[in-house]
DNA sequence: TGTACATCAGTGAACGCGCGTTCACTGATGTAC
DNA sequence: TGTACATCAGTGAACGCGCGTTCACTGATGTAC
């Protein structure tokens, strides 16, 4: 089973593609020790190579864990974009849609999320590599699709009733993240509240907007159109 | 110097009051090298005692930890209290206070908050004692206190038009805990949005309350009333 | 007030462990002729 | 098509280190008489 599982040299060379490999037992064992029980000689026995093989692909256990902060940013930064999908059909469903994509990759991908976002405490640990991943291009490219969602509901405003967009965008961030931090460890919180991240993301943002005075439809129309 | 500094055995015994100097400096440690980067030896040389002290007054490292939750959630729970203040003078201007305390906390002692909430990614990470602190009493009784302060929000609203409690509780929590766990470390976020906490999170706040129903002045009343 | 004893906080030396990292190496792959 | 060589991914043994934890101990404090 083991030994057939590692049969499949996918590529060319000897292991084939180790570093994705690497950054996919890291993802496993970021899951199950947390963000900094992670090592890098557990990740080597994990993809079946040496303890030293890692640094053919990697500097150090920084620029591994670096890696996969940055790649996680890239796969996130994708799928909110096609999340978002430009606002189609309306700005309204595409903006759900992309809170949904938000929570779906906190969800599925825990160990990134963690990494990206949960460094621990400050700046200055030891993990500058981290730090520079996070001011990456990819983050960057990230957020920028939340502050398109933010300017495309703002346009249904007045124009003096515009508050800052980039404080919208990171009022919508903020809950985002707060519900994906909360919840994503599924100990505690979700013992508190029996409701999915789902719905209290939507609900909550459904109240937001109307307090910003997006939502033309008045709440409740679906039960005005009937219950089916 | 630094033997002044340790010749105020404040307390009865040897040290004096070693539980609290081990609680201080693991948070002092856990602020510069992140939450798992803390160790036990590290801690009793910050604290000036043999590297086997500790284990008079914890089991173990995980018991130190699970203590810097603990009481964190305690004094955490305390000020958010004292802040709410049972919604006086009002439960506007109160709940106003609550959100500074929330963010005074999570700024002034990162350490414990990280701990607290950011104990890396799932349960199961060997930290059994840090998740139950986190179910412990004290943070309970932080979640009690804004859950009565959407309480009294929401009896504000006629009661057909009131949102599940639990539900309003966890909007304001997540909202709070999302700003509080972008902007404390002070990277990346920081450095994208020239605004304070603060402002972030009180003008969020208004526009869901105001989405609510709540907020019976109209926004932008200051303006109206004169500049001082 | 004084002595004898129990308690208990802190010592310091020691242990085994897994980690990050290095090194000279090996053997497969790709390339030039 | 075949040979010679450079490249490069992975090996395996070794290192020094700091950690968590244990142990028998010491010496100060508190308590009973």
């Amino acid at each position: 089973m083991k030994t057939s599982g590692r049969r499949w040299h996918r590529r060319s060379y000897h292991h084939g593609n180790l570093k994705e490999v690497l950054l996919e037992a890291a993802r496993t064992l970021i899951e199950q020790h947390g963000a900094f029980g992670f090592s890098l000689a557990e990740a080597a026995r994990l993809a079946g190579v040496s303890p030293a093989a890692p640094y053919r692909h990697f500097r150090d256990r920084d620029a591994l864990l670096a890696e996969v902060a940055r790649s996680g940013f890239e796969r996130f930064a994708a799928r909110l974009d096609a999340a978002w999908n430009n606002g189609i059909p309306t700005p309204l469903s595409a903006f759900e849609a992309l809170g949904r994509a938000y929570l779906a990759f906190a969800r599925e991908e825990p160990a990134s999320y963690a990494v990206m976002f949960e460094t621990g405490v400050s700046e200055a640990q030891g993990t500058e590599a981290i730090q520079a991943a996070a001011a990456s291009p990819a983050a960057e490219k990230a957020f920028n699709v939340l502050q398109q969602a933010a300017a495309a509901l703002c346009r249904q405003l007045p124009e003096n009733e515009r508050p800052p967009l980039k404080l919208v965008a990171m009022h919508i961030w903020t809950m985002s993240h707060g519900i994906a931090s909360l919840f994503i460890q599924e100990g505690s919180v979700a013992r508190k509240v029996p409701l999915s991240p789902e719905e209290v993301l939507e609900s909550g943002m459904l109240i937001y907007l109307k307090g910003l005075g997006v939502l033309p439809e008045v709440p409740g129309e679906e039960t005005a159109s009937g219950e089916s």
